[in-house]
DNA sequence: GTGGTCTAGACCACC
DNA sequence: GTGGTCTAGACCACG
């Protein structure tokens, strides 16, 4: 359901922030829906447990995320308002990706290439 | 002629290496050329010239660069086939970008939006 | 476990990669194994922890060691594939002395007699 | 004649001094013969003449060679016994090379197959 | 505790 | 002037 890169230079919390943020969006997570446990992520992503709390945590102080004492996380009903505000960022990020693309001496032509690649290996 | 952006998570080391071989991979600097000088690049990029150093000698340790004791560096013959393999690693780091922008929830809309952008912000 | 000679034209982390890469060759780090902590060794050897930074580093970009944040590095897998090149760079530097020493005057006696003497002093 | 290492962390010049020294140590060169000049030297070895030079003046301080004003370079009658102090040196170097050989994994057996490799190739 | 980055400054060797 | 190495120390991010 999410996946990491850990050989880039974003933090892995921020990944996972990124990602939960994603589920949001995409519908794949509503508003009252329980999120999964830190723990059961942690296992799946292959990574310490502190990492993923602390993506909770951190999205829980956005509002993004609910806390019910011994009962888990829920999606907080602003998470779909918060989650805009998430996807400019990740706009932002893949502009500024764009820009080093094309610093490193990709072309356009190159740029259309990745995009349809993308699109493909989604299917 | 190159330019870093200092709040971004890469390192500018990193930036540093992408934006040499990015000249090269433009044309900008060709084989056997001499490479500015790393005390004259920190002086330009307004950084330590140990950072500019570092870059260099790694693009050194890759064979992108030849360096001669007390004299300086030169883009070496090797350098437009490596830069072929920066190419596709660029490549390969702009498809992870893309990715990962799906995975927080992007659309494809956003996506080709945000390429237009980049191309108009160029000119 | 290793050590270095502080008066050899060699720079330190050069040393220190060879005789990391050493240990894996000779099977006493194995794929997988975590290897010792930047400052542990730098603390051993007694230099300074950047140098012994700057090395793993190099032997990362290799893809000889793999590093997890905040934990350690580790012995890739690849790592004895690499050690074979590691190995055929040693030999390589081994002939290079042998064709030096020649080039010096030695006479093939001298070297036998060199040799000799380096299996003596290992006992 | 001579032949340079340009990748090596031994210097140029006393690469060169090593081998003029070994020009005679192996009679190509007897007390009393002009030694090749100083700019031939450096176009030959493709480096700054300023570089053989010092090597140069280095051998005269060492008594290894005369200079006569304005006439060149020669051999001193004393440079075969001064070469012997270079070949005890040249030994001590192949020594380091060999036990860093070692340290970095080679096995005797490897060691030999270099010996015999270079033994081979010089016919 | 781990590794990583950057700065600063000293010193060396070479051209 | 060039590149190279090493030290020192600060700071960050991660577990």
């Amino acid at each position: 359901m999410l996946s990491l890169d850990v050989s880039s230079p974003v933090p892995l919390n921020e990944q996972i922030k990124a990602g939960l943020r994603g589920l949001v969006a995409k519908g794949l997570l509503k508003p009252g829906d329980q999120a999964p446990s830190v723990r059961s992520l942690a296992v799946q992503l292959k990574v310490n447990p502190n990492t993923v709390a602390r993506a909770f945590r951190e999205l829980v102080l956005e509002g993004f995320f609910e806390t019910r004492r011994g009962d888990g996380s829920y999606v907080s009903e602003e998470a779909l308002k918060r989650s805009r505000h998430g996807l400019a960022s990740a706009g932002r990020r893949l502009g500024d990706a764009l820009r080093a693309a094309r610093r490193e001496g990709l072309g356009w032509s190159d740029v259309e290439k990745a995009v349809r690649q993308a699109r493909e290996e989604e299917r």
